[in-house]
DNA sequence: CTCTCCCTT
């Protein structure tokens, strides 16, 4: 099978050579715009900088302005962008990071009180304007990457724009700077966000390789088998040069790696291919390889990955793309419910798929769709804002002191059904009261960086002398992915072993306290190394468990710190011992608004709507005979069918103990 | 009989 019958036209541009700190940063194609871009960040108007991969704006334009009287924030929506570009941009201004050139972002402050240029999460900021919505500390806030249009960055939009006016309408304030940097394509919304008569508009050119689009004649029946045609192709046919493969997700990518080293098709291959995975979920070092550099009498790489090659990770050397035009599309449907579905891209992101051909030299895409099905995909992805739960964004923005969410000023605003869901969802938490105005058990849950629901379970815990273990539950809720569940090969079977050990016949939450503890033992017995074999050996992930050790550390210190200095003034230590029971009616105190309970059938479950639901197979709780009378979880999911995840035994009759409102009688 | 990715003083 050979999908696509036009090849690559032979035609190498030699890249450029190493330059010197100064002539690299005057070759940028920013550098030309420097008068202007200055000119305009002067003026009163809202900057929106247009410019795509390679030109430099996120390390040249605020770097301008230092040595100005100008104290400075550059939003990115992910650390290690943060994180990498603070380092940078001290390095190339002789500097150390952290002095007049720093970042902060979550666990992680490296500034001083002098800081004059700080590269920070959205999350951050947020988390900043909760504290000052005038976010008086700066007097120019540079909005990165806007195009990606993620919730964190979409709501930073509404609350600097409020700063800014709220700035202007003072005379003794320092007005604000509102600097937005997007990919050209969502520039004309922001530009209707704020007015056009309030913006100035730079284009800047990016620095790309030309990247040449390959389309199917006749749509792919099915994807992976035209992947793997693809992919042979590729290598039978092209010259040398390291593809890259966007699947929708795990599965997908084990499977085609299995068929890749099998047999026949490895023989096809012939010597010398290296084949790559690349999730989240995949352990660090599994993942290094595709990163690392090729090894000896390795002539190409092939790496599958996710849309993590998207935008989080840069991949070095990729000559040759191959888009399934798919990716897995969380979002929550009108009826309330959340769905992981596979979906296809837009064309933005197909375009940001195609550019990371372009980075070393040009490229080839291989699209595994007409060009005609690319005219009708979606031009925009969807923002995060239409997708989510909106729970935890009302409280931020309540806390805020935006009263009413509807008037806030939202670059695309949800439907008000999303609004009235979140509404209601915080009502029965008793965090807004009938007037929807925060109460004093909301200021609390806002203060907590969790989902309310997590945020409540947690302070509850309070009233069944649980803190403890409840710090520990939603810490390893928010860290995911802890053990680590190979889809293929023999080692299922060991990974499924050692799983077991950790696994409590009360549910998921008592099994995520076992493996946190028995980490945590490990931890204080033990050096790094040992405690990396540990938790390969176990199929639990390090990463995961290290981010739940940091979690439970902030949330334990807010919860600890007293209520007069902004904390919640808890006894943090008291904890339930050997009394299961307590933690388990916590459990469903806290999750008293997701129960589900056996039907007659008694392998299913019915949720509180009268769904049928079925527990994931993730969940210890799968496949019990006779299944659990009665149940609270954590997450309701419909991928192909409807599951119930994070899944705890509980006694129906606590339930009327511990919410008596919504279960009387 | 199986979840894409990211983030919070």
């Amino acid at each position: 099978m050979k999908l696509f019958s036009e090849t690559a036209k032979k035609k190498r541009h030699r890249s450029d050579s190493i330059d010197s700190l100064a002539n690299f940063r005057q070759n940028l194609p920013v550098y030309a715009y420097r008068t202007e871009l200055l000119r305009a960040i002067r003026s009163p108007k809202i900057v929106l900088v247009t410019a795509s991969t390679g030109s430099g704006k996120s390390t040249q334009i605020p770097a301008y302005l230092i040595d100005s009287e100008h104290v400075m924030a550059v939003t990115q929506p992910r650390r290690v962008a943060a994180t990498t570009l603070a380092q940078r941009v001290a390095h190339e201004h002789q500097g150390i990071v952290g002095h007049q050139i720093g970042y902060r972002v979550r666990f992680d402050d490296c500034t001083r009180s002098d800081t004059q240029l700080t590269y920070v999460t959205d999350g951050m900021l947020l988390r900043e304007a909760m504290v000052d919505p005038l976010l008086r500390k700066y007097s120019i806030i540079f909005l990165d990457e806007a195009h990606e249009r993620s919730l964190q960055t979409d709501i930073l939009l509404g609350v600097v724009q409020r700063a800014r006016k709220s700035r202007q309408q003072s005379y003794s304030r320092r007005p604000l700077q509102i600097v937005v940097m997007s990919a050209t394509l969502q520039v004309q919304t922001f530009e209707d966000f704020f007015g056009k008569e309030n913006v100035v508009r730079i284009e800047i050119p990016g620095r790309q390789f030309p990247v040449q689009m390959l389309y199917t004649s006749v749509p792919a029946e099915d994807y992976m088998e035209a992947t793997l045609a693809t992919i042979l192709q590729i290598h039978t046919h092209e010259e040398a040069g390291d593809v890259l493969v966007f699947l929708p997700g795990q599965e997908e990518i084990e499977d085609l790696a299995t068929l890749l080293r099998g047999n026949t098709v490895s023989q096809l291959l012939a010597n010398g291919v290296l084949i790559c995975l690349l999730y989240a979920a995949l352990p660090p070092e599994a993942q290094l390889a595709a990163f690392a550099e090729k090894p000896e009498g390795c002539r190409r790489k092939i790496i599958l990955a996710t849309n993590i090659a998207e935008t989080s990770v840069t991949l070095p050397a990729i000559r040759y793309v191959v888009d399934t035009g798919k990716h897995k599309l969380r979002q929550i449907l009108a009826t309330g419910m959340d769905s992981l579905t596979v979906e296809s891209v837009s064309q933005a992101q197909a375009a940001q798929r195609a550019g990371r051909a372009g980075r070393i030299g040009p490229g080839l895409c291989f699209r595994l769709y007409t060009e005609d099905a690319f005219e009708r995909l979606d031009p925009d992805s969807l923002p995060e804002i239409l997708r989510v739960g909106l729970a935890q964004v009302i409280l931020q923005l309540k806390g805020m002191g935006v009263q009413d969410p509807t008037t806030f000023d939202f670059v695309t605003p949800p439907d008000t059904s999303s609004l009235v869901r979140a509404a209601k969802l915080l009502y029965a938490l008793g965090a807004v009261n009938d007037a929807m105005e925060l109460t004093d058990y909301g200021k609390k849950l806002a203060k907590l960086p969790l989902d309310p629901v997590f945020g409540h379970l947690l302070l509850k815990s309070a009233e069944y002398s649980c803190t403890s273990e409840m710090l520990t539950a939603v810490a390893v809720l928010s860290a995911e992915n802890v053990f680590y569940r190979p889809t293929t090969g023999e080692v299922i079977a060991k990974a499924a072993a050692a799983h077991r050990r950790f696994a409590s016949h009360e549910g998921d939450l008592p099994t995520f306290l076992n493996v946190y503890q028995a980490w945590e033992r490990e931890a204080s017995y033990h050096s790094r190394v040992l405690h990396g074999e540990w938790c390969q050996r176990n199929f639990v992930s390090g990463r995961s468990l290290g981010r739940a050790y940091h979690v439970r550390q902030q949330l334990r210190s807010t919860c600890l710190r007293p209520a007069e200095k902004n904390g919640l003034g808890m006894d943090v230590n008291v904890t339930c011992g050997k009394d299961r029971e307590s933690f388990l009616k916590c459990a469903a105190a806290g999750l008293f608004l997701q129960v589900a309970s056996r039907t007659k059938a008694e392998t299913e479950i019915d949720s509180r709507g009268n769904e049928t639901v079925s527990i994931h197979p993730t969940s210890t709780m799968f496949g019990r005979h006779p299944a659990p009378a009665c149940v609270v979880f954590t997450e309701l999911v419909t991928t192909k069918k409807t599951y119930i995840r994070g899944v705890t035994q509980i006694r129906e009759e606590w339930l009327h103990e511990v919410a008596p409102v919504f279960y009387p009688k």
